[in-house]
DNA sequence: CTGCATCCGTTATGATACTG
DNA sequence: CAGTATCATAACGGATGCAG
């Protein structure tokens, strides 16, 4: 190859990292997807309080963000009071166990080698 | 665990992915650790024509920052004109590979499953 | 050749209040 | 409960010019 490749390029993705990163890119959504991983049909609310810090406008995005890239499934049940599930679609906890070798990383790299 | 923790709190990471992020949360550093792993001792011009469309602004603050996280070991040769040489650290390596199972997922997901 | 300084626009994220 | 609306700020990236 002659070069590396951004994102929206014709090929693009020579690595495939960068699809990856844009899916994975907002500030918090590693963690949402960590979240759902550990058991899934979270609540927005649960979803909240699970990742302390993050406002609602950002979740909110970020949910609909993640179901646009196909990683998350939301739920909504016609129901008062309101309530709304999200889960991880099959792709999503593919993506999940993808980003497990590199929480090794992380962890390692915290407790030192 | 009661919730999901932001990098700098106690524990931080109790999936360590948010520190891998936090190192490669550049917009361009999966790109310059990809062009390192392919062939080590890239020099500045190199990458700077391996990456295209990165400016050389960010080019320099990515690789310093990299630098830091002890991912990329920079080696300036004294001489003129000016020659600096970049290589992945063995952290840097690792983290490469660990970048692979992620990257296989943006593959499929553009190609198809 | 390497790469820092400055200015500047865009996007991402945050705080707060409000609605069905 | 599950969001949306609005306003405000911060972080990031890009363009250009200059220096060792």
């Amino acid at each position: 190859m002659a070069t590396l490749n951004r994102p929206g390029a014709d090929d693009g993705h020579i690595c495939g990292i960068d699809t990856a990163m844009e899916v994975i890119g907002g500030k918090w959504k590693v963690l949402i997807l960590w979240a759902l991983h550990e058991q899934p049909h979270r609540r927005f609310g649960e979803l909240r309080r699970l990742v302390p810090g993050i406002t609602e406008k950002v979740l909110a995005s970020h949910l609909r963000e993640m179901e646009a890239d196909g990683v998350v499934d939301r739920v909504s049940y016609e129901e008062v009071p309101p309530r709304v599930e999200y889960a991880l679609t099959k792709d999503g906890i593919r993506l999940n166990d993808a980003l497990e070798p590199l929480a090794a990383w992380g962890r390692e790299r915290v407790s030192g080698p």
